[in-house]
DNA sequence: GACGATCTAGGATGATCGTCCTAGTTTCAA
DNA sequence: TTGAAACTAGGACGATCATCCTAGATCGTC
């Protein structure tokens, strides 16, 4: 029941961070979004907003990891093809009004610099560091599958940005279509 | 002088808005900033924050439009690299705190919806049109040119994001020989 | 069955928010 | 010179914010 609880708010301050930032993000929200009373927050957070938004970012950062992980293909090409469409799934859920909750963290100065930015960074280097994993296991060497999975993020990033001020995913098609083609080359120029 | 306020008042407010986002710039955070007194907002600004805020934004688009307008190279492949390094710089200046306006706005679902999100991206698809005319002019396919000044824009945003939170500037460098590569595939492609 | 620890519950609080208001000041055309 | 328009100036307003507080409820252990 506690777990339930304090559970329910983690992911509901994740969803409220994807739709409207951390500053706006208030606890009036939370509770209501949730169904939880207002006085458990400081039993279960008694950090107040910065721990329950670093437990919400480290909860996001868990489940996208999870889904990287689940990426399987018999190639290299393979993994960026599952990864392109996994994401254009993500952005057409996004654009109905959430977008990345580790962006919208990042935006906030106040917490860039303190426990919340080391947080984030955290969370997208993990992303990061699944995907090159997935990528040497695929026989790419080292340095070159970081230089991908940098690239796969930052375009899931970025198109998250682009795509939800635009209402749609032309843009992201037109950049992925590039990456592609760029992931392609450097792949089939290994030795 | 008249001028000069609102101005002032536009400026600070593209800065708030780059480090601290949408919801957490305060009118008090502006008139500090700007040295503003409190009673001139609504005067310059009777739409209140919203169209402070929408201001800013047309702003900082301009500025930045004027910056890609100022790119200037021999060949599509030049342009690509002055507009890598640009922006390197751009991000150089960002890791102290900035990140984008535009992308900062973008985060928050009520502005996103409304008046500033419309705002946002009339700002991201003027980038790309610059761009994409650029390379035009250099006698690249217009579809082509879209791809290519759609991924830079992205590429701009996602990095944006992802070194703000690292706070260096390895993963746009490798996301940036990432795009470098597969752009220079896409023009070479072309007859 | 009782007791300490854990959790639920909602209200109170001071600070800060966006907005608005009423004066005073400057500018400039007639 | 004068009067209207544009602008400066700072305080006041209700609403909402994060935080904290005191009780009641529930649970596991002796």
């Amino acid at each position: 029941m506690a777990r339930d609880t304090k559970q329910r708010m983690i992911e509901s301050a994740a969803e409220l961070l994807r739709s409207k930032g951390l500053a706006a993000m208030s606890f009036t929200d939370i509770t209501e979004h949730s169904g939880t009373p207002r006085g458990v927050i400081y039993h279960h957070f008694p950090g107040g907003k910065v721990e329950l938004a670093s437990e919400a970012l480290t909860w996001t950062g868990s489940e996208v990891r999870r889904h990287l992980e689940e990426l399987d293909a018999s190639t290299p090409m393979g993994l960026v093809e599952q990864y392109l469409i996994s994401i254009r799934h993500l952005l057409v859920e996004s654009m109905g009004g959430s977008s990345c909750a580790v962006a919208a963290v990042t935006i906030d100065e106040t917490s860039c610099k303190g426990l919340l930015g080391g947080r984030a960074e955290a969370v997208f280097r993990s992303w990061i560091e699944v995907l090159q994993a997935k990528f040497v296991a695929k026989n790419v060497e080292s340095e070159m599958a970081l230089d991908i999975a940098t690239s796969l993020v930052i375009l899931l990033q970025g198109s998250h940005i682009v795509t939800r001020a635009s209402g749609e995913l032309d843009s992201f098609d037109r950049a992925a279509r590039t990456a592609r083609t760029g992931i392609e080359i450097l792949l089939n120029s290994r030795q």
